[in-house]
RNA sequence: AGGCACGUAGCUCAGUGGGAGAGCGCUACCUUGACGCGGUAGAGGCCGACGGUUCGAAACCGUCCGUGCCUACCA
C-alpha cells in the first residue's frame, strides 16, 4: 500500500485481505459492553458448521455487515456475534457418509467413538465458513464466537429443558410423528417438506364378509393394506348405507375388518371409502383413536416390512408396494389405476420421504410459548419488516401443534433425561443424578435421544451473551436490536427464539426483524448444487472483487421481492467500484503538494461547488434514512447516482480546469471541496463497499485520519441545502445539454469547437451565464459564447436553435447547417411539447380540477403550460424562419 | 382448495395519487491530460386486460388472465 498516486487498476484481491486484517488487529469489530455509548447488537443465523458460503449467507451477511458498518460510523457501540450452528442431523449425515466411504456406519464404531470423529470433523472444517464470512467483510466480534455446542451453550440448553419439564411445557408421550428412515429419526412438522408428486390412485376391492358384493377403496400407498384395520365411509354416503358395523375381507391378508362410519371421510373423493391404516397415517391414527381400532404396524423405522406384514416382510416399503400390485392384480382385487398427483412429506435433510410412524418422543407444548409471541409482535414490541411477514408469523404462530423435539440421532445436546432401570422414574435435572429419588436405585440410565437443533438455536439471542449467568454483555445488548434473516427460517427459528427468549428472558429478543428475499438465478429459480445454476459468491469475489458482490447484492434487496441474480449483474457493479478507484485517481493526482485543509468554508461560493454541497447534504439524508428503513436498494441507488452522475460526470468536470488553471484561490478551493465531498461519500459508500473506501481513504491522508472506520457518518446540514444553487446549476446544467443535443442531431464532431449564442431577457439568467460561461464553453465545447439581451439582438439565421428555462440557446452552423433537418428536428421536439401542452391545457380547462386540486398543483400546472407555451412559440417562430431559409436556398 | 406476492423499455427491475424512470443491452459519434470497466447524444412504453373510486390512477378497490411462492388431513 504504497503512497503517491493511484496505480491505473484497483488491485482487490491484495487490498481486500491486508484491511480485513487491520480491522481485525486494531480491535475495530469488538463491542465494549462497558461502554457509554448507545448499544447496536445483531446475532448471526448461525450458518451450518458444515456450511460452505452460498449466496444466500453472502446476501444476508452483506446486509448485516452494512446495518452494524453504519451504526458504528453513527457512533453506536455495536455488537455483531458470530458463530456457528452444529445441526444435528446435517452434520451427522455428513460425517456418516464419511464413515460409509471405509464401509462402516455409525453403529459399527458406536457413540462415543463416533462423536468423537464428528468433533474431530468440525475441528479440520468448521473454520470454513468462518473464514469466508471474513472474505465477506463481515466486521462480527470475532472474539464472541460461539458455537451451539459450546460448554456455555449446552448449559443454556439443559436449563431451558429442566426449566419448560418442571413447568410442564415439555413432556414425554406415544404420538404419532414425522419419521425419516433414511436419516432414522423423529422430524418436527416443519422439518417435513411437502412435494407434489405424480403417483396413482388405485381402487382396490374389499369383499363384504357377508358375500354380498364389496366395498371399493382408493388408496395412493397400497403396501399399507397390510396394515388396516378397518375401512370407513362416510354416515350420509347413500350407496354406503347400512355397511357401517359389517365386516369385509382385507384381501391377500384375509383378515375380518370392520366398516366404519365417519364424518372424516369425503363423498366426493375416490370411491367415498377409505381404507384405515392407524400405524401408518396421520388421520388413519385419529380414526383408531375415535373408533377404537387396532394398529397394526407394517413398516418399521428403517421403511422396511415388518414381521405383521406376512410374506412381505423385510421387503422395502416401495419394492413391497409393486409386489403387492401384482398380487392384488392376480387375485383380481384391483379394480382400477388412475393417475393423480398428491403432496407427500420429505426429510428436510435427506430428501427421502418421511414416514407417518407411531413413537415415543418428547414434546414442547408450545401453545403458551406463542400466545405470548404473538402477543409481542402484535403489540409492537418486536416489529417485523416487511410487514406483510407478519401475517404469515401469526398464522403460523395461532395453528401451532406441538413440536417433536427429540431426535434419534447423536449429535447434538442429549436430553437431559434420566430412566431409573429399577422402577422406571423419570429425572430430568442439569446434573446426572447419583440415584434414583424415588427408589434409591443407582441403576440410572441417560436418554440416548439428542435435542432438535433449533431448539438451541432458539436461545441464540441471549445463549450466546453468556445467559443463564446475569452479564454485562446481556444487560447491555439484550434485547437485540435488529435479526436479518430470510422468509425459509421465520418459522424454523425467528419463531422460536421469540417464544423462548420472552419465557426466559421476559423480553423479545430483537426490537425488528428484516426478513430480505431468497437469492435465485436469472430465471427465477432456486440455485440448487443439482441444477447447476448456483452463482458461488467467492468464485464472484475471486473474478469481480467482494465491493461488487455487495454491492450487486444490495443494490438488489427490495423489499419483499426475489433477487434474480446473475452473473453479469455483479460483473456490472464492478465498473461502479472501477468509477470510484478513477474518480480517487483523479483527485489524488490533484492533491499532491496540496495542503487543505479538505473542509467546507464557512460560506462556500461558487455555483458547483455550492450545488455539490447541497446534493451531498440531500445524499446524506436519503442515505440515512434508506439504511433507517432497510430500503437497501435505494441505499445503493442513492450513492451511485449521485457518485457517477453527479460528482464525476459534472462536478469533477466543472472543477478540472480549476486544478489545471492558474488562479490559485480557485485551485484551492477546488481541491478542499473536492476532497471534501469524497471523503463523505467514502463514509456513506463504506458500509456497503468497505474494502475500496479504507484503501482512499488511507491514500486520501492527511486529508483523512484514522481508518475510515473511525469516521463519522456525515450529518445532513441543513445550512449546506442551497436550492439557489441547485436551481441555477439546474439552468447552466439544461443549456450544455442543448448544445450538446444540437451537435448530436447535426452530426458535430466532438473535436469540433462551436460557436454558441444564448438569449434571454432576464437579467438573473444573463449574469448566471456570464459567470458560468467557463463551464458552458468547456463542457459543450464552445470557442465563442455570446451571452445577449433577447430584445436586442437579432436571432442568428445559420444556427441550429432550442428554447431552455426560457432562453434561446442557438448553436451557429455556418455554411453547414442542413435547413431541412434542422426544421425536421425542430418538429419532432414540437411535436412532443405540443403533446404536453394539450395534456395541461385540457386539465387547466376542467373546473373540477380547478376547485378540488390543490393550489399548489394548480399552481405547478400553471407555470408549466406558461412555460410550455412560450417554448412551442419560440420554436414554432424558428421552424418559419428555417422554412424560410430552405426556400431561399431552393430558389 | 385457501392464502400471499408479482405482471412497467429487448432483459433485470425501481416507482410512497399530481412530471413514466434506472442499470444492462441496442444505435451513432469520440484515443478531450481519472476511467473505453470511459464520454456525449439517441432510439425504444396503450405501465397485463376490463371495470370502479377520484378533479386526477402505473400506483387505491373489484373482476379476469398470466407467473411464482407458501400453507392444508381429499386417502
Amino acid at each position: 500500500m504504497s503512497e503517491g498516486a493511484l496505480a491505473k487498476g484497483y488491485e482487490f484481491a491484495e487490498v481486500e485481505s491486508h484491511w480485513y486484517r487491520f480491522w481485525e488487529e486494531s480491535g475495530f469489530f469488538h463491542a465494549d459492553q462497558t461502554s457509554s455509548k448507545p448499544p447496536y447488537s445483531v446475532v448471526i443465523p448461525p450458518p451450518n458448521v458444515t456450511g460452505q458460503l452460498h449466496i444466500g449467507h453472502a446476501l444476508n451477511d452483506t446486509l448485516q455487515d452494512i446495518l452494524c458498518r453504519y451504526k458504528r460510523l453513527k457512533g453506536f457501540e455495536v455488537l455483531w456475534v458470530p458463530g456457528t450452528d452444529h445441526a444435528g442431523i446435517a452434520t451427522q449425515n455428513v460425517v456418516e457418509r464419511q464413515l460409509a466411504a471405509d464401509g462402516l456406519t455409525r453403529y459399527d464404531i458406536g457413540r462415543e467413538a463416533f462423536l468423537e470423529r464428528v468433533w474431530e470433523w468440525r475441528a479440520k472444517y468448521g473454520g470454513i465458513i468462518i473464514n469466508q464470512l471474513k472474505r465477506l467483510g463481515a466486521s462480527c466480534d470475532w472474539s464472541r464466537e460461539r458455537f451451539t455446542m459450546d460448554e456455555g451453550l449446552s448449559q443454556a440448553v439443559r436449563q431451558v429443558f429442566v426449566s419448560l419439564y418442571d413447568s410442564g411445557l415439555i413432556y414425554r408421550g406415544r404420538r404419532m410423528i414425522n419419521w425419516c428412515p433414511r436419516c432414522m429419526t423423529a422430524l418436527a412438522n416443519i422439518e417435513v417438506e411437502g412435494e407434489e408428486l405424480g403417483g396413482a390412485l388405485y381402487h382396490i376391492r374389499y369383499p363384504l364378509v357377508s358375500g354380498k358384493g364389496a366395498l371399493v377403496v382408493a388408496t395412493t400407498r397400497p403396501e399399507t393394506m397390510l396394515g388396516d384395520t378397518a375401512v370407513a365411509v362416510n354416515p350420509q354416503d347413500n350407496r354406503y348405507k347400512g355397511l357401517a358395523g359389517q365386516m369385509v375381507l382385507l384381501p391377500i391378508v384375509g383378515r375380518h375388518i370392520p366398516v366404519i362410519a365417519d364424518t372424516y371421510v369425503e363423498r366426493e373423493f375416490g370411491t367415498g371409502a377409505l381404507k384405515v391404516t392407524p400405524a401408518h397415517d396421520f388421520n388413519d391414527f385419529d380414526l383408531h383413536t375415535r373408533h377404537d381400532l387396532d394398529v397394526i404396524q407394517v413398516i418399521d423405522e428403517r421403511g422396511i416390512m415388518t414381521e405383521r406384514a406376512g410374506a412381505y416382510a423385510g421387503m422395502d416399503r416401495f419394492a413391497c408396494r409393486k409386489q403387492i400390485l401384482k398380487d392384488l392384480e392376480k387375485g383380481g382385487w384391483l379394480v382400477k389405476t388412475e393417475p393423480h398427483t398428491h403432496r407427500v412429506g420429505h426429510c428436510y435433510r435427506c430428501h427421502n420421504i418421511v414416514e407417518p410412524m407411531l413413537s415415543l418422543q418428547w414434546f414442547v407444548s408450545v401453545k403458551p410459548l406463542a400466545e405470548k409471541a404473538i402477543e409481542a409482535v402484535k403489540e409492537g414490541k418486536t416489529r417485523i419488516v416487511p410487514a406483510k411477514w407478519a401475517n404469515d408469523y401469526f398464522n403460523w404462530m395461532e395453528n401451532l401443534e406441538d413440536w417433536c423435539i427429540s431426535r434419534q440421532i447423536w449429535w447434538g445436546h442429549r436430553i437431559p433425561a434420566w430412566y431409573c432401570r429399577q422402577c422406571n422414574e423419570i429425572v430430568v435435572a442439569m446434573q446426572a443424578p447419583d440415584r434414583c429419588p424415588k427408589c434409591s436405585s443407582d441403576s440410572l440410565e441417560q436418554e440416548s435421544d439428542v435435542l432438535d437443533t433449533w431448539f438451541s438455536s432458539g436461545l441464540w439471542p441471549f445463549s450466546t451473551l453468556g445467559w443463564p449467568d446475569k452479564t454485562a454483555e446481556l444487560e447491555k445488548f439484550y434485547p437485540t436490536s435488529a435479526l436479518v434473516t430470510a422468509f425459509d427460517i421465520l418459522f424454523f427459528w425467528v419463531a422460536r427464539m421469540m417464544m423462548m427468549g420472552l419465557r426466559f428472558m421476559e423480553q423479545v429478543p430483537f426490537h425488528e426483524v428484516y426478513v430480505h428475499a431468497l437469492v435465485r438465478d436469472a430465471d427465477g429459480h432456486k440455485m440448487s448444487k443439482s441444477k447447476g445454476n448456483v452463482i458461488d459468491p467467492l468464485l464472484m469475489m475471486d473474478k469481480y472483487g467482494t465491493d461488487a458482490l455487495r454491492f450487486a447484492l444490495t443494490a438488489f434487496a427490495v423489499q419483499g421481492r426475489d433477487i434474480k441474480l446473475s452473473e453479469e449483474r455483479i460483473e456490472g457493479y464492478k465498473h461502479f467500484v472501477n468509477k470510484i478507484w478513477n474518480a480517487a485517481r483523479l483527485l489524488l493526482m490533484n492533491l499532491e503538494g496540496f495542503e487543505g485543509p479538505a473542509e467546507v468554508p464557512e460560506k462556500p461560493t461558487g455555483l458547483a461547488h455550492r450545488w455539490i454541497l447541497s446534493r451531498l447534504q440531500r445524499v446524506a439524508a436519503d442515505t440515512a434514512d434508506s439504511l433507517d428503513n432497510y430500503y437497501f436498494n435505494q441505499y445503493a441507488q442513492v450513492l451511485y447516482q449521485f457518485l457517477w452522475h453527479e460528482y464525476c460526470d459534472w462536478y469533477l468536470e466543472i472543477v478540472k480546469p480549476d486544478f489545471y488553471g492558474q488562479d490559485a484561490e480557485a485551485g484551492r478551493a477546488a481541491r478542499s471541496i473536492a476532497a471534501f465531498v469524497m471523503r463523505s461519500i467514502l463514509v456513506l459508500l463504506h458500509p456497503v463497499m468497505p474494502f475500496i473506501t479504507e484503501e482512499i481513504w488511507q491514500r486520501m491522508k492527511p486529508f483523512t485520519s484514522g481508518s475510515i472506520m473511525q469516521a463519522s457518518f456525515p450529518e445532513s446540514r441543513g445550512a449546506l441545502i442551497d436550492p439557489e444553487a441547485e436551481e441555477q446549476m439546474e439552468t447552466v446544467m439544461a443549456v450544455i445539454v442543448a448544445v450538446r443535443n444540437i451537435r448530436g442531431e447535426m452530426n458535430v464532431a466532438p473535436a469540433l469547437k462551436v460557436d454558441v449564442v444564448c438569449l434571454s431577457d432576464r437579467d438573473a439568467h444573463l449574469e448566471l451565464l456570464e459567470r458560468e460561461r467557463r463551464t458552458i464553453s468547456d463542457l459543450a465545447r464552445v470557442s465563442n459564447l455570446t451571452i445577449a439581451r433577447a430584445s436586442e439582438t437579432p436571432k442568428p439565421g445559420q444556427a441550429a436553435g432550442t428554447v431552455v428555462a426560457n432562453m434561446e440557446v442557438f448553436v451557429i452552423l455556418k455554411d453547414i447547417l442542413d435547413f431541412e433537418s434542422e426544421s425536421v428536428r425542430l418538429k419532432k421536439e414540437l411535436g412532443k411539447l405540443e403533446k404536453e401542452f394539450s395534456m395541461t391545457s385540457r386539465k387547466l380547462s376542467n373546473d373540477d380540477f380547478l376547485q378540488k386540486a390543490p393550489d399548489e398543483v394548480i399552481e405547478k400546472e400553471r407555470e408549466k403550460n406558461a412555460r410550455l407555451s412560450e417554448k412551442i412559440e419560440k420554436l414554432n417562430r424558428r421552424l418559419e424562419i428555417m422554412k424560410g431559409l430552405q426556400k431561399n436556398k431552393a430558389t
